[in-house]
DNA sequence: AGATTTCCCTTACACTGTTGGACAAATGGT
DNA sequence: ACCATTTGTCCAACAGTGTAAGGGAAATCT
């Protein structure tokens, strides 16, 4: 556990993804999430894995080994949760992101957001 | 000129403060102006200088130096403005940021959104 | 048993974040 | 003229985060 400073954007990911995973996150699922977030950029699974890693070490997400599922290389997962730590953590680097967006909103203006919203929000390709 | 990859988190909060600064965007409104985007974090002046260098670098921003001012201490100021190729990026960065916003709020609430709001939005202290 | 599928983890390096202090150029006072 | 003060820029060094590439383990299927 080291200190429970301002996260950087990729944690900020891999954490909004076990966020709304809710029970659902381990390695791959996470993975998956934090592609579809960051998109268009691509992600490797290995920068998931040493962030899930440093996340642990600095105690703001905790896991736990699931037993192997009876399915097609169904072996055992590690899940993930936010710890209470974790969960400040990212609500104040939400409220900067956010107020980063204000400020750029209110710079190009509405129309901006509005198409960028169409070209590039969760609904779109 | 390296690439025009994703910016970091501290980047994109001195590119907004260049942003909303408009023609009054040098060194120590810009650093003030990110001190306000981060609160409640303390930001030091060198960290702004060195990433503005390193924006630079990267084609991001460009610079020039303005005339001295006739008050006390009114010794010429490096003004920076954002270049294409950095409102391109920053563009997209501040999409992912919305994303990690929205994502936040879908799973908190719009109750706990607006909670931040007040406690931390550009209005209060 | 061997092939296939799903998943976890490590190593190594590049880039970004941050501190702390050095240095430069104006004005104001004595 | 000289020195203190104000405003401002910049550098060196280190810690921390971002990223790719590849190694390897545990299931099921045939």
């Amino acid at each position: 556990m080291v200190k429970p400073d301002s996260l950087g954007q990729f944690e900020q990911l891999v954490m909004t993804a076990i966020l709304t995973l809710r029970d659902e996150a381990y390695g791959v699922t996470i993975h998956a999430k934090v592609e579809e977030l960051a998109r268009p950029k691509a992600v490797s699974l290995g920068a998931v894995y040493v962030t899930l890693d440093r996340l642990e070490d600095k105690g703001l997400v905790a896991s736990w080994l699931s037993d192997p599922t009876p399915e097609r290389g169904g072996r055992s997962k590690r899940y993930y949760r936010l710890e209470a730590l974790g969960e400040r953590a990212l609500q104040e680097s939400a409220v900067t992101a956010k107020r980063i967006w204000d400020g750029i909103v209110e710079v190009w203006g509405k129309e901006w957001a509005k198409e960028w919203g169409k070209r590039w929000g969760k609904e779109a390709g």
